[in-house]
RNA sequence: GCCGGGGUGGCGAAACGGUAAACGCAGGAGACUUAAAAUCUUCCGGGCUUCGGCCCUUGCGGGUUCGAGUCCCGCCCCCGGCACCA
């Protein structure tokens, strides 16, 4: 063979090998295979937005390290389905779009056909035969589908929520176009404006989706993220009566004393729920405060307090997110005028709004307990409320003053029958006896909200709901699906706040499905999460037409095995997934409830030392490298910087190492020689496979990979020429890493099928492998001061013999006593002598 | 503030409680080259050294242990996320 036949040029190899798998159909499923896999593996990934820029590194790192674990499986000889999509509606396309201004309809195909390109040049098991586009009418048809189910479950509704609003782009901005309250496009503060939206009642599932996490094998920092979320606290909601001002007597001496005739209670509304971790602190509750938006503020308000109060609500209201999430802001509030009475003490307290209250947490309502909280305490400093302690520590007593706010533990005082109980203790007895009244119950409250899946936008799937003046909201049928989405050229949400689409007239005016009668669609569309919350449902059964998700198909391949994706989606994305999943289950169409059985979340590529982006023009642009060293190289360099789950730092020239290694093994292998194989080299390679095959599946890339290192050096000492027993098996577990050039060699050991096609993976001798002599480390008190060479598995006595007769061991040893010999086999013996 | 994840050579990083720095980058020296590239060999944490070795070193301070980068307690710093959740 002359030199240029046998030299290693990536570009050719991998073009060869790319066009062969397609032609073979290696990795692509036909329905039938589908149908009848006898070892499906579902490897998933999450699938890209596919943006104008085209395949950022990001995505690159962590689809390589999801193909890496998918070709392991696969050499494992495990049918593993491994599809990609691309998740093009929303708000990023969207907005792209008018930044351009291209209509998404022209630009999305383009970006999914360069998305494509680059995909396939990176050299992923990808099976395109099942590719999912969630723009197109046969993959949305079937979310609309997915929203009739849950309307049809009662899990969606419709109801007034507020959203955001930026007066300077006159837009209707989602939830990640606000950056710290600021609009992202031109740094307007945001404001809120309520209009009625649809709520899938995810809250109703809380627990469920708390408790199934112990079910599930995630990483741990996503399931930590989940419960985060989901934020689950126990304590009490706890019912303060309202006292009508009458009754207040002489006890309010203020001078702008209310009048009685201003209080107007309902029957029923008499009294104020709220919700408290610490119902043990009731006794310490010197006034109450409402969220401004609160409903009781209405009938609480006395006419001397009014006007201030109708001003503070407006203002809240109106307020931009920035000024009212700022937690380190003044406190600022207003004194309704009204008074309800504490449960616990009986004495009447006065009721506040602040801005610090949410109305949508708990009841929009707290018992403020300025001694034992911090907020309370601020803002009771800042109105000069009253503050009492009602906790103490040891060191404390009922008339500690009270310096700061004291959230801590301790036993309850100036609580009247309850003095001298330790706080846990009291918050069930409290609560208890606060029940007896029907003033109290132990509560449980989560932080999670309902999903608002509305948005005013134009590029999305349109919610397929009617709305008729005379039947209310009806579901569009489900033989009607799809609702398309019609092509709109001035598709720019406008001053008005609601969707592109109600300019459509043509498209909105429609017959009723129920009367008939004249009724308008719905013009908001679905939020892109909807989209992406069940596709790894649709891939395997992209070929069925009537269904979302085949039943038989399903079974057999759901739920996935392994999905790898960003922490970015650790709560929002994984939460509507499983939240789909188990209204699905619950619906009778799955039989699981937990769509990812293994999550692992993989870390972020940063670049010499800094992040990545776009203003620093410090971002890597993947088509020169591939082109420069090729996909193999640059898959091998990318799993090799850095743990796969905690990222890397990407050095520019640090390719030059992956490069040479794959360099070198291509020449070794092509140059191997039928013989036996070394027992040294030999032993080093089943060392090598034993770490490969027990770190791939862990994720353990980079070790993986500097193992194989290892081994080639070892295979190559002193410029010797390898048997081809010692390569072969190198070659084999390189291939989830470089995919095209193990298919070559392996090609050119003259094997016939794909390397992908078998269960190839080198099985591991633990004979071949085992050493005949170790290298000890011998310590004299705990301090290294020699290695000695003994047989395996040496006892501790010859151990020892050996270790002293090491001269610098025995000179630490000499005029020492020795009292004791630490000996751990194979690896180190410590004297402790003096 | 709260919740995650981290602090180890010049750099990216390894290390079941057991020889810290494997593997790689950069760098030094050399070989092959007319030369360069590529390739190969070799050195490479710091300080001493009588060349046998000795001492120091995993963000800081304590502790447990025969032995701690690793476990425990208390701090500091960096990165990411959440943010008045009662």
């Amino acid at each position: 063979m002359d030199n240029e036949e046998r030299g290693y040029v990536p570009s050719d190899v991998e073009q060869k090998w790319q066009t062969r798998w397609d032609e073979r159909g290696t990795n692509a499923f036909t329905v039938e295979e589908l149908r009848t896999a006898e070892n499906p593996f579902y490897n998933l990934m999450m699938f890209p937005y596919p943006s104008a820029e085209g395949l950022h590194v990001g995505n690159i790192y962590a689809f390589t390290g999801a193909d890496v674990h998918g070709r392991f499986q696969r050499l494992q000889g495990k049918d593993v389905f491994e599809p990609i999509g691309f998740d093009a509606f929303g708000i990023h396309s969207e907005n792209f779009a008018l930044k351009v201004g291209t209509h998404p309809m022209d630009l999305i195909p383009s970006n999914v056909k360069n998305f494509t390109r680059q995909l396939r040049r990176i050299g992923g098991m990808f099976d395109w035969d099942h590719a999912v586009d969630t723009t197109q009418p046969d993959y949305y048809r079937w979310t609309q589908w997915v929203f009739l189910k849950l309307f049809e479950a009662g899990l969606a509704e419709r109801k007034e929520a507020p959203v955001n609003w930026c007066p300077s782009c006159m837009t209707v901005l989602a939830n990640e176009q606000v950056v710290g309250g600021l609009c992202e496009r031109c740094d307007t503060p945001v404001e809120q404006r309520r209009i009625a939206q649809w709520f899938f009642k995810i809250t109703q599932f809380s627990q469920r989706l708390l408790d199934n996490l112990e079910t599930i094998d995630w990483s741990d920092t996503t399931t930590k993220a989940q419960r985060n979320w989901i934020g689950r606290s126990e304590g009490a909601e706890l019912a303060f009566p309202l006292i009508p001002i009458a009754e207040l007597g002489e006890r309010d001496s203020r001078p702008d004393a209310i009048d009685p005739e201003a209080v107007h209670l309902t029957d029923e509304a008499h009294t104020i729920r709220v919700f408290t971790t610490r119902p043990d602190t009731v006794f310490g509750a010197t006034f109450m405060v409402l969220a401004p938006e609160h409903p009781a503020v209405d009938f609480l308000t006395t006419d001397a307090s009014r006007a201030e109060v109708d001003a503070y609500r407006q203002k809240a209201a109106g307020s931009d997110l920035v000024s009212r999430q700022k937690t380190d802001k003044e406190k600022t509030g207003v004194f309704t005028g009204g008074y309800c009475r504490n449960p616990a003490t009986g004495e009447a307290i006065p009721v506040w709004i602040a801005d610090y209250v949410l109305m949508d947490y708990g009841t929009g309502a707290i018992m403020a307990v300025p001694g034992h909280d911090e907020r309370d305490f601020e803002f009771a400093t800042e109105f000069g409320l009253e503050i009492r302690r009602v906790v103490a520590r040891k060191d404390e007593d009922a008339d500690t003053p009270l310096e700061e706010a004291a959230p801590g533990d301790g036993r309850l005082v100036n609580s009247g029958h309850f003095d001298g109980m330790p706080k846990a203790e009291a918050i069930r007895a409290v609560t208890e006896w606060l029940g007896e009244r029907d003033l109290g119950e132990l509560q449980v409250n989560y932080r999670l909200h309902d999903w608002c899946i509305s948005r005013q936008r134009y590029w999305g799937p349109p919610i397929p709901i009617i709305h008729c003046d005379s039947c209310g909201a009806v579901p569009v049928p489900e033989s009607d699906l799809p609702v398309i989405l019609p092509r709109v050229e001035d598709f720019r949400p406008d001053d008005s706040g609601i969707s592109p689409l109600a300019r459509v007239e043509e498209w909105y005016q429609v017959d009723c499905p129920s009367c008939e009668g004249p009724a308008r669609r719905e013009t908001d569309v679905s939020d892109t999460f909807l989209d992406s919350g069940w596709y790894f449902l649709r891939y395997p059964s992209t070929d069925s037409e009537g269904v979302a998700f085949d039943p038989e198909i399903t079974k057999r391949w759901l739920p996935v095995d392994t999905y790898i994706g960003g922490n970015e989606h650790a709560v929002l994305h994984l939460m509507y997934s499983r939240f789909l999943t188990m209204v699905l289950k619950d619906l009778g169409h799955l039989e699981f409830e937990e769509p990812f059985t293994r999550f692992r979340a993989h870390g972020l590529i940063i670049r010499e030392g800094a992040k990545m982006s776009k203003s620093k023009g410090n971002v890597i642009v993947p088509d020169p490298i591939i082109e420069q060293y090729g996909a193999d190289t640059f898959r091998t360099y990318l799993m090799f910087l850095g743990p796969f789950e905690e990222g890397g730092d990407y050095q520019d020239k640090g390719i030059e190492g992956p490069r040479g290694f794959l360099h070198r093994l291509f020449d070794t292998a092509v140059n191997a020689e039928d013989r036996e194989p070394d027992a040294d080299v030999e032993r080093k390679v089943h060392q090598t496979i034993e770490q490969v095959t027990q770190q791939i599946p862990e994720l353990g890339y980079n070790t993986s990979i500097a193992a194989m290192m290892e081994c080639l050096n070892v295979i190559r000492a002193g410029g010797r020429t390898a048997a081809r027993a010692e390569i072969e098996p190198l070659v084999v577990m390189v291939a989830p890493f470089a995919p095209h050039l193990a298919e070559e060699l392996w090609e050119r050991f003259g094997h016939e099928e794909s390397i992908f096609e078998g269960r190839n993976w080198p099985e591991f001798d633990a004979e071949k492998a085992a050493e005949n002599s170790v290298e000890m480390a011998v310590q004299v008190m705990g301090k290294l001061r020699g290695t000695i060479t003994v047989p395996v598995d040496t006892d501790q006595e010859s151990a020892v013999a050996a270790a002293q007769a090491e001269e610098n061991v025995a000179r630490h040893l000499d005029g020492k006593t020795v009292r004791k010999v630490i000996h751990v086999p194979n690896r180190m013996i410590n004297f402790v002598a003096n």
